[in-house]
DNA sequence: CTGAAAGCGCTTACAG
DNA sequence: CTGAAAGCGCTTACAG
């Protein structure tokens, strides 16, 4: 019913074979042969079919990118970083969200010969699947989210670094009684973040109380609920670091949800800096990622290993920047 | 290197025919047979080559899904959507983003038989290439965003009640003087959403002048500017209709960057009602759409057509409901 | 129940 | 420069 090469042939009066090397640039093709055969693809509308080439050339052109969670704000510009990355290489993309299960089926996609290659924008860690395509030579890079034990190439921010850096500053600016929102200790973005600002309190002597410390599941919903069981407590926090954006606009909306005026009388930290953060109903103060640089990076890192399998693993670090906006100030005076 | 079908024959001590029958749950295969495929498939965690069993079932199992720029809020939202409802039909999902050419690519993919089907949440009106493909017999079903001259199943909301609805609730709060933040005039939806809010004030005798409508370009940054041209004016309007949530945001946004207060000096009404509209620092008034229901159309009327080419030609339209929150206010007395 | 064989639509040595 | 042929990894009549 389609239209194929061999069609083509037919009409063009060449071999199937002539065809396939006109479609493939081969300058080993006498110019009517060509010209015969161009013309005859342009009156089909012939277009080469995918799975055809893919099978015999072993590759498909086309990556898999899972997330986790797309309506948190922090993957769709994730997704046009990478995307535009990938387009730039002639690449497809095909979506997963680990919410769904997405990471096996990535995972498994690869070894149906689907994608050529796999980004996990948020991995697990302690995933054995990951482990297992790993061994299987799969090529995979973690971008953003990190793994301690996945043994394959990664991408990362220097999270560690990034949130004490928020550490410092909130203590600078005069807090002293700090909450920390939390996320999901399989993500390793999380732990980092949270180790970096307890690491950078400790540094100067402070501490965060484990009543002051939640997980706020990366979700709006979680940093408004969390925020609100610290508010309610006799002793509540100054100010709050939140390990994501997402969450942190949560927090700063449950604040005001109780009337509380954000920041003279609650300061909010985020992580990530996406859009939403620099608009003016939030103004977030924010750590920033590279995430243009990092998914160049990625898509880069997944082309060589592409190519040889056998190529160093790397990790490449990339800084953060703490972007001060509205969300702090120095907390009100003891009344 | 990858174990083939022909692999796993050799270790069964079977034809890779067989293998097969086995693999695709063929009854006609011995119990012995069975499972000494089965061994052979666990002990060297065979894999089917999809390439391979798409080229000979001509079919890939994944469609394609193309949206307009996917950090408008709604996007995310409506891949999710999607994505649930291919999910349950056992179906991948590649995506593109009409941003970057996506529309063309998505439509290429079809005809070289990379996907099945796609689904557009945002199609251009007046597209060549799509009146092409849907020639040629691609499955395509248009969600959300609707075209009137293309001949393919499709289905979206009822936008134009909808917006005349907001405008009804706006003159039925007080407000005579208002404004049109509207979207790109190829978006079906933006056109829609525009006509209706018009027909509804003309309807109760009220018009919008003409310095009064803009297009917001459907983000954050047109509603933002579009609204803070419009409180220029010697005379600004009361509220504003914005046709989708993420212009809307900007409008409020804009507005309250000059000081003014939503909803007592500006009414902003919105159109989707993503998660975002309901957080705190926006309670948008807004319109929504039945996105869960629609994707489940979508995905179930593409799986029609991909089934039959013939079957007659759909489009199907779901309501929308007036949200009312806090960005809505009669307008202040005139001082 | 089972295997040999054709065929899905390409690419690429191989021989001329 | 060009064509016949093999082969990528499957599925499915066909014959037994």
């Amino acid at each position: 019913m389609n239209v194929t090469s061999v069609d083509i042939a037919r009409v063009a009066k060449v071999s199937q074979a002539t065809v396939s090397r006109v479609l493939n640039g081969n300058p080993n093709v006498s110019e009517e042969k060509r010209a015969a055969v161009l013309a005859a693809m342009e009156a089909t509308g012939y277009r080469p079919n995918a799975l055809a080439q893919g099978l015999r050339m072993r590759k498909t052109s086309t990556i898999g990118v899972v997330v986790a969670g797309i309506t948190n704000p922090f993957y769709p510009e994730a997704l046009e970083a990478v995307g535009k990355q990938l387009e730039r290489v002639d690449q497809r993309m095909v979506l997963w969200d680990s919410d769904r299960g997405g990471e096996d089926a990535a995972l498994d996609a690869v070894r149906q010969g689907l994608v050529d290659g796999v980004i996990f924008t948020s991995v697990s860690e302690g995933s054995g699947t990951l482990d297992e395509a790993l061994r299987l030579g799969a090529p995979v890079v973690l971008l953003n989210r990190g793994s301690a034990d996945a043994s394959c190439d990664q991408v990362t921010s220097n999270n560690f670094e990034g949130a004490a850096e928020a550490a410092r500053y909130l203590y600078q600016i005069g807090h002293r009684r700090m909450g920390l929102l939390g996320g999901p200790l399989v993500a390793r973005t999380a732990r980092d973040r949270m180790d970096g600002f307890l690491h950078g309190l400790r540094e100067l002597g402070q501490a965060v109380p484990d009543e002051l410390v939640r997980d706020a599941l990366f979700t709006h919903e979680g940093g408004r609920m969390c925020i609100r069981e610290l508010l309610d407590l006799p002793d509540p926090p100054t100010a709050v670091f939140c390990v994501n954006d997402f969450s942190a606009f949560g927090a700063i909306d449950g604040a005001r949800e109780v009337g509380l005026d954000v920041p003279s009388q609650l300061s909010v930290v985020g992580y990530d800096n996406v859009a939403m953060a620099a608009w003016r109903s939030y103004q977030l103060t924010t750590v920033s990622q590279q995430l243009d640089a990092m998914a160049g990076r990625a898509v880069e890192l997944l082309l060589r290993r592409m190519g040889r399998q056998e190529a160093p693993i790397r990790h490449d670090r990339f800084a953060g920047a703490l972007v001060i906006r509205n969300t702090t100030a120095a907390p009100a005076r003891q009344i």
